[in-house]
RNA sequence: GGAGAGAUGGCAGAGUGGUUGAAUGCACCGCACUCGAAAUGCGGCAUGGGGGCAACUCCAUCGGGGGUUCGAAUCCCUCUCUCUCCGCCA
């Protein structure tokens, strides 16, 4: 979310930022016209408010000096402004949601470093701040090699063999589920353990279990309302509100049907009277019932109850863990706040029809190591690159070869100011796959969270600080990665050596 | 789910219709005293917005929203959250 003053201010370079970013035909001009309607009404309304509070204030002491006949007088004076004053208030609310609406659907500005391009094939390899080709490859793990062709994932013996069960999950879930099962699952929870304990113990950050379900506000503050609802699952948790909601549907399809009866049974009409009498006495009950709940609904309470109750399943612990901060004002020796969560998260994968249907690449539900620090704006720049080594060092530490890119504008997420994935080698894909985002968003999200820090010393104004997400990293990817990258000619896996403490000391799954 | 109590500045805590943006204490900052510190004294200390080059000034905000009133922290309605008791429950 943009701060309109500082486009004002800076018009031309917001022009020219914006229009780096795909798909989006906003200008300065367009949002200034708004404001400067805004700043008419509140000087107005301010203008009538000072008068009303002047001859307030006169009354009062007309009153105290039990001159009533003043006070009388000057009631009357005042009486012009019953009305301007609400509906310059009104005004003053209709203008601002028009602004803030026209505000928050706006993507954030890239960094000047990132390069223009109008999608992932415009992404440009990274190699570090002061890397090459040569210091990343004496880094990473290289592309293992194999005497067999290998296998995808879920061909993989292991896998194979029903322990990663996509028919079984369908019957309870439908599709883009998964039930793992055996030492798939324990290596599974072997990752997600291992990344954790990485986090905290090696990179200073602080381990959190958040809330899974959270209120629209949140979602808002970390970018994915209000233009990315269908890519969330959203749940209810008051049935009073939502039975009214739901059983209005219900009703007005059941008096569709008994009308349509009626109509059928019309046509023979004669000896049918009885029953048309009782199908008519039915629909006029149906009706009632209707009446009623509409009644209930437009009374906007049940409608709003209902919309405020609605609660979303997080798509990442970016949500929460960044929201940890909204709505207040940290001192700045809590900064940088880094902060990491093991969590399920859920995206309904809504447009994806068709990508990456078989295996468990593009799941409804996957478990992700999710880091997040809160900064100031100085520091944020280079946490990005910290973060970037946090999330390297789990694949480094799994010897699994991967590589960095750096999103171009076409590709960059919609808060993003830069990101780097990281993609990792899948053998049996023959190909590299995201396994994790590394994002700076600048104080884009702080402002739509208003989350601030006051800085050390001399008294000063609070400040919006700086929040950076990223994956460290996606365990179900992670998984895949292990299982196609680890994979034995006769349909085993080896563990990687800093998994094994976790799987009680195992060297190898699914062999004979 | 039932009954009751409450929500005020960084914290504690006054304040039931009239110059209260809000007493007092603590914390914090500046100055004085001191070799330095403590103690003490004096002063300062909310956030957002409008106008102004600036000094400054105006408006809004006492959990959120709505209402009554010339005027609301104070009265009414409503929502949210917290606490106490009862019930249910992993």
């Amino acid at each position: 979310m943009f701060d309109i003053k500082w486009i004002r201010a800076n018009a031309e370079a917001f022009d020219a930022a914006i229009s780096r970013r795909k798909g989006v035909s906003v200008r300065s001009s367009d949002l200034l016209a708004i404001d400067d309607r805004r700043r008419e009404i509140i000087a107005s309304l301010n203008e009538a408010q000072e008068k009303r509070n002047a001859l307030s204030k006169q009354i009062g002491q007309a009153k105290a000096q039990k001159d009533e006949a003043k006070a009388a007088e000057l009631m009357a004076g005042v009486a012009a402004l019953k009305e301007a004053i609400p509906q310059g208030e009104a005004d003053e609310r209709a203008v601002e949601l028009e602004l803030r609406n026209a505000l928050s659907v706006l993507p954030n500005l890239a960094f000047e470093d990132v390069p223009d391009g109008v999608d992932e094939a415009d992404n440009v390899e990274y190699f570090g701040p002061n890397g090459s080709p040569a210091t990343a490859a004496k880094a990473r793990a290289p592309k293992p090699s194999f005497s067999f062709a290998p296998k995808e994932h879920y061909e993989v013996g292991v896998a194979a063999n029903g322990d990663m069960d996509f028919e079984l999950a369908a019957k309870l879930s439908g599709s883009r589920f998964v039930v793992l099962k055996g030492q798939v699952a324990r290596l599974e929870r072997a990752l997600g353990q291992f990344m954790l304990d990485l986090h905290t113990t090696e990179h200073g950050y602080t381990e959190v279990q958040p809330p899974l379900l959270v209120k629209d506000d949140a979602l808002f503050g970390t970018n994915q309302l209000p233009k990315f609802e269908e890519d969330l699952f959203a749940t209810s948790r008051d049935n009073a509100s939502t039975n009214a909601v739901m059983q209005l549907t219900q009703r007005e399809y059941g008096l569709q049907l008994v009308e349509q009866q009626i109509a059928k049974l019309a046509d023979h009409s004669g000896r049918n009277a009885i029953a048309i009498a009782r199908l008519n006495r039915q629909a006029a009950n149906e009706r009632m019932a209707i009446a009623i709940l509409k009644t209930e609904i437009d009374s906007h309470q049940i409608f709003e109850g209902f919309q405020s109750s609605k609660l979303y399943l997080i798509p990442t612990a970016e949500v929460p863990l960044t929201n940890l901060v909204r709505e207040s004002i940290v001192s700045e020796e809590a900064l940088p706040m880094r902060l990491t969560a093991l969590t399920p998260c859920f995206r309904s994968e809504a447009g994806s029809a068709g990508r990456d249907t078989r295996g468990m690449l593009r799941q409804h539900q996957f478990n992700k190591v999710e880091m997040v620090s809160i900064t100031t704006p100085e520091t944020s720049v280079d946490e990005h690159e910290r973060m970037l080594t946090c999330a390297e060092a789990v694949l480094q530490k799994l010897g699994l070869h991967y590589r960095v890119m750096t999103l171009c504008t076409g590709d960059l997420g919609f808060g993003a100011k830069k990101t780097y994935d990281l993609e990792v080698w899948l053998p049996g894909q023959d190909t590299y796959r995201e396994i994790s985002s590394v994002s700076v968003c600048g104080d884009f999200q702080a402002r739509r969270m208003d989350a601030r820090y006051r800085p050390a010393g001399e008294k000063q104004a609070p400040r919006f600080v700086h929040t950076l997400n990223g994956s460290g990293t996606a365990v179900g990817r992670c998984l895949i990665a292990v299982l196609e990258n680890y994979q034995q000619e006769d349909g085993s896996v080896l563990v990687p050596e800093v998994l094994r403490p976790y799987m009680g000391g195992l060297t190898s799954i699914g062999g004979r």
